[in-house]
DNA sequence: ATCTAATCGAGACGGTACGTCAGGTCTTCGC
DNA sequence: GCGAAGACCTGACGTACCGTCTCGATTAGAT
């Protein structure tokens, strides 16, 4: 029933006691998604971004900070559901799939555009690098050590594993390519980082 | 060759029909660094580095398109020295060595702070990446490199090893940590990623 | 008759069905008012009347177009009893009293500060103008007229006198000083207006 | 052939060391100008003469601290010739003609207009009211009394004349007509202010 | 010894975006 | 249905920098 276009609308408010215009909120999010896309960074401006979602730069204040409040909302609700590892249940395929994965979401995808910009930005504004840090990263660290954790709980790696470290060495290098030498990030390139940490810490006769 | 620095000069020169006047570089180059260590990126302005150097704003135009370049070369004249590895004779030690002081500039000194504002400003300005590529980091890497060049040489290292790939897995999860996770780098961190690189690659009979 | 005074009540209430608040009214002609006072007349703002007066902005905009019609109340209010001339008897002795209270009036008083406002505003807005002429002005200068009228009918004054002018040559003068030149009104300049009206028309060979 | 296109112009230039443009001077005080007549006073906005006279708004502020300096300047320009009284020889004639011309320039004429904005706008702003005495109207009425100063020097006034109270008596009415009742300002309504002033003051036994 | 050309500090210029303030409209809910 | 609350769009405010420009002074090489 919500939200049901039918004739008189009806969930189109401006202005209302109790609680924020939900419409304003997703123009808005919206508006500084496709600015970043359009234009990039600097092309998103509070006055921008105002005039292409139809809403008044205070309603913009009222909510957000600042542009890069926005841009960081906008992100959290876009990668939701992006970039949980899935459960193939055999450690080197979990991580295959899944690095494959992220590097394919930092270097092609619009969230992934979304975070090189904020990451960026986050070098100019520890603020933001702090925020950064406790909305989203440490849940995406969270999420991307699963499978270390169920090849742990199987007995597949030792229960003893610097979970942290062995992320850093997983993931840093896919970072650092998106981030500082601009390299593509080819699946063999993943596929070898998880052979080298498996070569390393798997328990293994052979 | 020209203009060139007959004895004493004295490079004091308002207005001059031949060259510039180093002395305004060299203003306007510590006021830029200054403006970043004091006041961050963001207070890094044309207008504020001018004021701050005593010189005009055209001055600053007449030589640098724009504040990024004026940082660049603040930064690759501040990082000539640094980070040359040295040559140890053994390629775990020099690696070691050079990995803990990639750290320690990264995080510690002033230059590399100018490099991640630069390298955070480049994820909004791919022209900016490219200079920093091919003006910076080509030659960084060569230098990174040399370590296991020479361990090659000494057949240390197989013959048909992928450095660029051995560079990443070794200095991608350092830049990680600087850029993204904001976590410290201990020395233990830079010593065990010698020691996951050695593991896998070196040349050994057990 | 509903609601109406009988005994208690008590007029307090907050949300109504029949008819407006008293108390919301008076507490918004009362801001508006000490506003004008206390920060003059770019200090009273809609916004700052509904904070003062502890008012939705709504109700003020539901009873009062614009902020000069809520000064314009507060000072028909203010100005009821004000500046009826008395009747003594005698044409220049009603004369020099009513001009000296006029000038008190203007110079003096809050009601005539709160005129010279809305008189200021007036040359900005035309409607506020015929607003001030048709509510207020022309009472007054009825008033105003008292004096003259009754000497007419006591053949004091020719009975073809032209009533306007001569208020015009009268009043003219002090509210020129107040609006325009800002000079002192003293007593002397009233009663030299009066003076100089009586050389001219009263009737008399004495 | 001035502002002849012709190729270099030459006049042009924006931006100079010494001195301000005067092309953008003349461009903001006649968008102001034509603001006030076209909109009336609340349509002169700093944005919409910077708009209109295709000037940055900080070029205004660097030259006017506000909108009434751009008015006043604009103002004391435009009416530098207005208003010198003639020296017919006649006090009378001379009053007559003068009075009827300022009831023209402040009913009719564009800077009349400015003038009733400004003296309004006054009345909320003390100082802009002293510095429009202090930069006009002292000037103002120095010209006005010169036809009593020359009937003076003639032997045709008293020389102890009040001239201050004298020019209020004359003007005054005029400008409450025009500053509060709105009522027009006929030659006969002039013409009868001086003759109350003969009669009551021109030397004379018959 | 003059002339010429390049550079310098200075700063006004047309602009864009900032973050704030008030105006006037609308919607909800308690009384 | 009134009143308090407050979100909303609009539009102007005054400020900070942008990048361009024009000036007068300074200085070194060319004539």
């Amino acid at each position: 029933m919500e939200s049901s276009t039918t004739h008189s609308d009806n969930t189109r408010h401006r202005g209302n006691r109790h609680g924020r215009s939900e419409e304003a909120r997703q123009a808005v999010l919206e508006a500084a998604d496709d600015l970043l896309a359009e234009r990039g960074f600097a092309g998103v401006t509070m006055e921008g971004i105002a005039a292409r979602a139809g809403v008044a730069k205070q309603t913009i204040y009222r909510w957000w900070p600042s542009k890069v409040d926005v841009l960081l909302e906008a992100f959290t609700e876009d990668m939701a559901e992006h970039l949980t590892p899935e459960d193939l249940g055999d450690l080197g395929a979990d991580l295959r799939v899944h690095l494959a994965r992220l590097a394919d979401f930092l270097t092609e995808s619009d969230p992934g555009a979304v975070f090189r910009a904020l990451t960026g930005q986050a070098q100019h504004d520890p603020q933001l690098a702090a925020r950064l840090r406790d909305d989203h990263l440490s849940h995406q660290r969270t999420r991307d050590a699963l499978p270390l954790r169920r090849a742990i709980a199987r007995g597949d790696l030792p229960a003893d594993l610097d979970v942290d470290t062995a992320l850093d060495h997983l993931v840093g290098p896919i970072h650092y390519r998106v981030l500082v030498t601009g390299a593509p990030v080819p699946r063999e390139f993943t596929d070898d980082l998880v052979a080298a940490f498996l070569d390393r810490h798997r328990a293994g006769p052979r």
